[in-house]
DNA sequence: GATGAATGAGCTTTCATTCAT
DNA sequence: AATGAATGAAAGCTCATTCAT
């Protein structure tokens, strides 16, 4: 739809400020007057390129999963020929970054969004990497004591991304990042090899 | 504040009234009235013992977690006889069951409602059951290779709730319950023993 | 809905408004706010009793459909035993007084009323004489050439209403009231009679 | 103001889309943007034409009471020779079916727009007809008893439009469109006659 | 002249909260 | 203690109109 150079640029604004307006209030608390506001726009150019309020949202989550899984992949291809003991820490550890920064999209925002649900499911940063996944594995398969490789990702993913989002929202005084990505790292190496 | 026998009944009817409402339609979508009319009451009566529309949401919660809490503690006193082969499949299972039963608490609502954050961290369901943790893990602490007990239920609470939570919002068609249940156990058990 | 004395009394202020504030600027032009200040009222209590802008619009055309039919009939009945000629002025007198304070509406509100088409064909004021004109009719039905009593009924009911209407529409510079009504009632007689 | 081709051309192709989109949606649930859409030019252009939507309505009203005025006096002029008895019914079916054709214009539209009322007495079709009728009338003066010619052709005039307007508004089940017809001259030749 | 992106006042409607009864 | 009518701020959204390109 936004087919001139300002249209874009309009666009991208109201994503930007979208972007940081719902981090600060929360979805229900930001309204699309703050949005509008915020991105130096009027209520109405918001409107025109977003149908609803819950668009916006969206709009967002697409895009930050989309860049997140960019990221993460790329992380993973670095480490593609470094053994699991080295390659899984520094996994781990870029996936706390990226979910800390997006906490709010893939923590909070899909949760209060109503319509965001359903078609969000195959959104989540995670199905992005399996294929990468796949591969890593596959590479160290000879060490991996799991045989069903689908059923060893699955169980780290849930693994690594559960216990890291559960840290992010209750984080504990006994454990710093530092720790948490070595236990974690440590708790996976453990489970996928003999 | 509820002193007397009616006013004990009628902030009960409107915690379970507020319960079901919550659960179905969020807690955005519900409104104070709603809940007032499932009660049985008067929005009057409503504010008489709650303050405001968040304030029944953490009274809820709560509850939720307290009653949780027991019975998980229940569970795993239970166990704490039983080796640890046997024993943390059983826990987990219970945790996985007691989390889908409150689903809507533990990880929506917290979420949603502004001003539940703060104060609600150490209302978390784990907290109940450090101790019965502890004593659990102490009781096998010659098996157990991580040297801090500490460090060691800290982790495990986030692998378990962490994982289970994913799950259950993102069910995998790879993995059903029973499945990631042994999946799960096997994964802290190897992380947990030498 | 509305059980209390204070309710009642809160709908008719708000009936009442509306009556006026709709005559003056119209539907569209007239604003749920509006309303509810010309009431002495808030939004909100406007909102309790009726669900939606245009209800307002259904009851006040109910109620003012109600009232006119009311009068025209108790009219009709007093020229129930006058001769045609003297009765049937008087009543088309009668018919453009009634439209004339209920112009806004029978004919502007219906038409600019989305969802008020539909059920308010027999809301017409005219429906509710339709029997005591019959009665009428039946009583001089020696007089009447129109050999079918209800076709003369509906034709003279296009002939009356249709007129007065446009009249008040569209007055015309070259008669008033008097004359029209004069003129009218010439025209009914001499299509009624021989 | 169009002076040029072009210009002309888009401001007939906004008329006539106009005409579409007010029919279909009335004056209200038309936007400009609908309209401009609808003609294929950008609203830019339709401002260029039309200072205020009301002006678009108020450009097709004009148009539409010339062209069924420029009908219907064709219409009276073909009946000019022949007797009250056969052109009457002729002409009231020619004002049903051009009232029926034009009905959203003539019945509608000028309640709904603000500003249309005031200008638009002498602009509703009647007017155009007027000096024909006289003519037709004067034609017959002999056989009509009404003293005052004038007096007869707003009386018929007021008759004839009124009584149609009705009944497109309110069609009765009791009555189809030819007898409406029959009856309604009838009614007019024997107003006008002796 | 034409385009269509941008504007923003203003609308309808909701709902947490208050308070007279 | 309980009721429920009343409140009104504020939200999401629309659309006539303007104006830079």
């Amino acid at each position: 739809m936004p087919s001139q150079q300002r249209a874009r640029a309009t666009v991208d604004a109201i994503l930007q400020a979208a972007r940081s307006v719902f981090s600060e209030r929360g979805y229900a608390g930001a309204t699309t007057n703050h949005i509008a506001n915020a991105a130096g726009v009027s209520v109405g150019s918001l409107y025109q390129y977003f149908p609803r309020k819950e668009a916006i949202a969206a709009a967002m989550l697409e895009d930050a999963v989309f860049k997140a899984g960019a990221v993460l992949r790329e992380r993973m291809l670095d480490c593609m020929h470094t053994p699991l003991e080295e390659g899984i820490p520094l996994i781990v550890k870029a996936v706390m970054e990226l979910r800390r920064a997006n906490a709010f999209f893939f923590m909070g925002l899909r949760r209060e969004v109503p319509g965001l649900r359903e078609g969000s499911g195959n959104l989540t940063i995670e199905s992005f990497m399996t294929s990468t996944t796949y591969a890593y594995f596959q590479q160290h398969h000879e060490q991996i004591r799991v045989p069903d490789l689908d059923v060893a990702i699955t169980v780290v993913k849930y693994l690594v991304a559960g216990a890291v989002d559960f840290y992010l929202e209750d984080p504990s005084p006994q454990l710093g990042d530092e720790e948490l990505v070595a236990e974690l790292s440590n708790s996976v190496l453990r489970y996928l090899t003999a």
